[in-house]
DNA sequence: AAGATATTTCGATAATTTTAGAAATATCGT
DNA sequence: ACGATATTTCTAAAATTATCGAAATATCTT
């Protein structure tokens, strides 16, 4: 994982509808939901969810497949955790990971 | 942390100028680097990185703090921390730690 | 107080992103 | 083939973000 894509990433993140869209499917499991379902539960113009799902799908974290008319979305975890890891180890040097101070007085 | 607060981080983050800044600060250490210092390394016109490092400041990852003339900012691990937990465990609700396929396979 | 240094704020422009209706494409059922 | 359903692409407008020089503010030194 380079700089630019995990600023890419975030930046797909950085957006509360998307981030909705991200944690909805999250929701959904292994099956994901198709993409009807998720304007129903967003209330999200068509042409605009699409365009949302475009930039999840084309940044890695969101997968899509047709499956006759409809196209199933779902979550592809290996990609989240490949971002969280670059948060975590090149991004922090692992220094996030350390017991806060306020977390030792607690 | 809530949805709105885990997304103005990420889209803070999502900007390639904003990640080296922070990533330059979290090299730099507890210490921190004062703004000219920030500019030196990176190379950006005084106003814009003022810009980028408010931004960072106001989402509460980076703190800043005056002294004399120059400003030190520093990054705020506990926040990042409160970033990476939310990703990993309320927007993933966990499964992103769990061993993937991929890595099973291999 | 005056001049030097560090940084921000102002102000304006350029660039990008977001939004969404309408038209197009893809697939299904009949 | 035709009509219905699902989704995307086209197109255009609105909104936001990014950029950066110049002016303003804050602090230091003398």
């Amino acid at each position: 994982m380079n700089e630019e894509t995990a600023a890419s990433r975030m930046e797909a993140l950085g957006h509360s509808t998307r981030l909705s869209i991200y944690r909805l499917l999250v929701k959904a499991g292994d099956d994901g939901l198709i993409v009807g379902d998720i304007q129903k539960a967003l209330d999200v113009p068509a042409s605009t969810l699409s365009h949302h799902l475009a930039k999840l799908a084309r940044v890695g974290l969101v997968s899509q497949g047709r499956r006759g008319r409809e196209i199933y979305c779902s979550v592809d975890y290996d990609e989240m955790r490949a971002l969280i890891g670059f948060l975590t180890e090149e991004c922090c040097t692992g220094v996030c990971l350390e017991q806060s101070d306020a977390q030792d007085a607690a």
